[in-house]
DNA sequence: TCTTGATTTATTGTATACAATAGAGATACT
DNA sequence: AGTATCTCTATTGTATACAATAAATCAAGA
């Protein structure tokens, strides 16, 4: 599966490439789960793993930590980012804000080819979420959002979307409730907003995806204490465990 | 002079410390025009001059490469960042969106002792364009936007709006057009948005901001050929030098 | 004289060696 | 037994040595 501007600058050295090519592994399996929030990041076994040195490891380390998808403790080395309650809402209403921008240039410039592009997103969504394919439907859903920032053509709100996007699937990750009933409405909320887009109705078009956005904030269980505390509420309110 | 969120992460361990004082140094040189668009940053050079090596200063310029401020070319080096029109135009719609998002939260949650830290920016803003010391004015200016983030209290929005900032200063230097009259304006523009927050008039703010921003935008010379054409105009259209 | 090509040189890219730090574990003491 | 301190070890932070690349210089030919 090939998502939508995942390397972004990279003039193709040969040399570059390969650097990216370990990038978008880690970036991968953060998003996927295969590495989870919290997950301590060694320099030399991943130096080991994909066969080169901690030079160029940390180059890589420090390019995820300045997307806020890793986080580094000085003298600790590099985690998994544990994303906060306050930091999950702070991302989602960036995103609401920068969303809402894309979509009123994207609703302006689109083309029918745009809309070809979109609607076959839409489709290999709908086919994850009747497979069952969890992990999958999660970055075919955010790459929908990616399009659209694509279809925009402004680089910079698009580089910001793509941040912002990773940072949403780690906050999933942590804060997912039990109601994932209405996960599988956001195609449907697809759905509507490819119309929109389609009609050229502008207002539309960025109230049906500010709307989309609050729906992805209430799904999430931001409310009770965070991820950290959690165990209370797995070993119940009550008092002492061995007594 | 001491601006807002200048570092920003740095749990205090005095290495760490270290690194971000050459990186404050560098970016302040860029801001400030001591280092133009286009200069080379040669890595040997710059680790003498802090008594560094090498390693310690591509990590500086690989953070400064994120923030758009340094260009890195593979197998060439890095560069003070040259941004081209198009970027520019970019950057400044970008601006527009986060900064009226921040107005919204801003005018929503400002103190009174917010107002005053704001007041107390416009007067040095004042006392800098009486006393002609244009770069400290630019730097003044664009820290009232980075004040305005802080009392919005969004993280990731501020993160952003600091490093469109900054991308804004690079802007400024390569398009400038001959007629800077409007720029003392700015104070002024300012001084009324402090008035429409202390309202609590969040549509004016956000209209009064959007406003200001156009004007930058005005302000600028993005419609003729980009500043690496200028020699056309410096030497007038007509046709050979030598003849 | 201008262009084309090979050679040299300067600079970046990567690996590795060494230094500094933090955490784990052991030991001594209360 | 529990706590505090010390030592040791594993890992990160930094400097440096070496490899690879690109551009600048120089030479040769048209």
């Amino acid at each position: 599966m090939q998502f939508a501007s995942t390397v972004n600058n990279a003039e193709k050295t040969s040399r570059k490439v390969h650097d990216d090519q370990i990038y978008d592994q880690m970036f991968a399996a953060i998003l996927q789960q295969r590495l989870t929030p919290g997950t301590k990041l060694s320099e030399d076994t991943l130096g080991e793993i994909f066969g080169v040195s901690r030079t160029v490891i940390r180059k890589i380390l420090q390019r995820l930590a300045y997307e806020k998808v890793v986080q580094i403790l000085p003298n600790r080395g590099a985690f998994v980012a544990e994303p906060s309650a306050e930091e999950a809402r702070e991302v989602l209403y960036a995103r609401r804000v920068v969303e809402a921008a894309i979509m009123r240039l994207a609703v302006k410039s689109h083309s029918k080819e745009d809309l070809k592009t979109l609607e076959r997103n839409l489709e290999a969504e709908a086919k994850t979420i009747e497979a069952g394919q969890h992990s999958d439907w999660v970055a075919l859903s955010g790459n929908f959002h990616l399009l659209l920032a694509e279809i925009a053509s402004n680089r910079t709100l698009a580089d910001y979307l793509r941040e912002l996007v990773s940072r949403t699937s780690l906050i999933h990750i942590q804060y997912q409730s039990n109601k994932i009933a209405n996960q599988s409405c956001s195609c449907d909320e697809h759905a509507d907003i490819i119309e929109a887009i389609r009609e050229r109705d502008e207002d539309k078009a960025v109230a049906l995806m500010e709307r989309h956005i609050e729906e992805i904030e209430k799904s999430l269980n931001l409310d009770g204490r965070g991820a950290a505390s959690d165990l209370y509420e797995i070993f119940g309110a009550s008092g002492g465990v061995q007594g």
